[in-house]
DNA sequence: CTAGGCTATCGACATTTGCCGATAGACCAC
DNA sequence: GTGGTCTATCGGCAAATGTCGATAGCCTAG
């Protein structure tokens, strides 16, 4: 995630007619000031006031390097809760619940507290760091393939909990296209789980876990890890 | 397409330790001369030997965009073959052909050539610069969303004829879950076509089509185009 | 062997960057 | 009013870039 937004934003900033706005156009996306980001950076806030003001026309890519490692350190010190997120604050629909977990988190425990049972062959010896709930349906008619760093937030080492399935299919799929992939799936109160879910889920290494708890059920049992 | 492989090297040689190392390996990913780059960039060989050995440690942002430039300029020249398909020249699983036209096709003509007829409400007035035809489940199996510049190859602008069709939700599924989107879709021969994928079809602005053609005929009818 | 294509190295030098410190302005709270 | 925070502008200057041309080496085909 954070290699993804770093080379986004330096690619953008390279290709920009006006590098140096590009530049501030994302530390302010971040709420970093030019004083805190000098600090980062070690040195005095009036050069990073020049090169966003583009006295310098074409800054050199290790000015740009360093800016942009800046930029994301800040933002991880601060919990990374407004640059991942492209600064919108509230849930889409189709988000019903969202967690990050202070510590990192067995997906075991994580499952006895769901009372969960994995559905598919894949290993479920690894950590979880957060969760999202998720209408499915309407998760997939509002979240489109550029929002689904709202659906991970700060981090893909989370479980996925899709409530409202059916199938399975359509999230498994969904999943499969998506460049990201989280940690674990778990279906809440599904219907009877589809062999091309099971089948996703192996070929993508994701565990694919099942609880018969519904949406409300689940947020509860989780808030009290 | 472009700007998305633009952004992407160009985010990669700014991040580099060794962005003039970084320079090379993408030149020689797209099978590029020194020298037609210089000549692209209407300078001189050594100019951009010097940059790519490493002589500047820091180049410009401006250098860098020209170069990314002239990279992606002069591989659309050479019909955007090598690169843009990460040099993967055979189909995979799942793609049962694929072809580009010689012009751009309205996609009416298309429709027309299979006998298909609209269930969305999409607006029908594009244009196609080429097709794909694939194997929905296969495909699905087979073709991770890293791997969804081969099924689009060239360019985007194509439609995407899917066989093995049941309710066609899956790849609409599919089709919404990854940032690059077909200008059209057509299901050959499907069952009944869900309400899903048709909501689907209206979010993202992608008309859907289906043809009562099976693949082999639907490849032979566009074979004449 | 020669010719052509491709690439590397390096001297040279005009121009720009990288970085600092001094100064100034705007805004807000006490 | 003072103090603090944030940002902008600009002079100064050492260091680095951007660019060229000359030269050289390697490889392949005829």
């Amino acid at each position: 995630m954070e290699a993804e937004i770093r080379e986004k934003i330096a690619g953008e900033v390279v290709l920009s007619p006006h590098p140096g706005r590009t530049l501030r156009k994302w530390r302010e996306d971040f709420r970093i000031s030019q004083r805190d980001l000098a600090k980062q950076l070690e040195t005095v806030p009036s050069v990073i006031s020049d090169y966003e003001s583009e006295r310098r026309a074409s800054p050199g890519a290790g000015f740009i390097r360093r800016y942009v490692d800046g930029l994301v350190a800040l933002d991880a010190n601060h919990g990374g809760r407004m640059g991942l997120r492209g600064g919108v604050p509230s849930h889409s629909d189709g988000i019903l619940g969202m967690r990050e977990f202070a510590v990192a988190m067995p997906l075991k425990s994580v499952a006895d507290r769901l009372d969960a049972r994995a559905v598919s062959r894949v290993d479920l010896h690894r950590d979880i760091h957060g969760f999202t709930v998720l209408d499915a349906p309407r998760a997939i008619l509002s979240i489109d393939a550029s929002r689904f760093a709202e659906v991970y937030g700060w981090t893909t080492q989370r479980a996925l909990i899709f409530s409202n399935v059916r199938y399975g299919r359509s999230p498994m799929v969904a999943i499969r296209a998506h460049p990201l992939k989280p940690a674990a799936v778990i279906f809440a109160s599904p219907g009877r789980v589809d062999s091309l879910a099971i089948r996703l889920s192996e070929v993508e290494n994701i565990p694919l876990l099942t609880t018969a708890l519904h949406a409300p059920a689940v947020l509860e049992r989780l808030e009290e890890l």
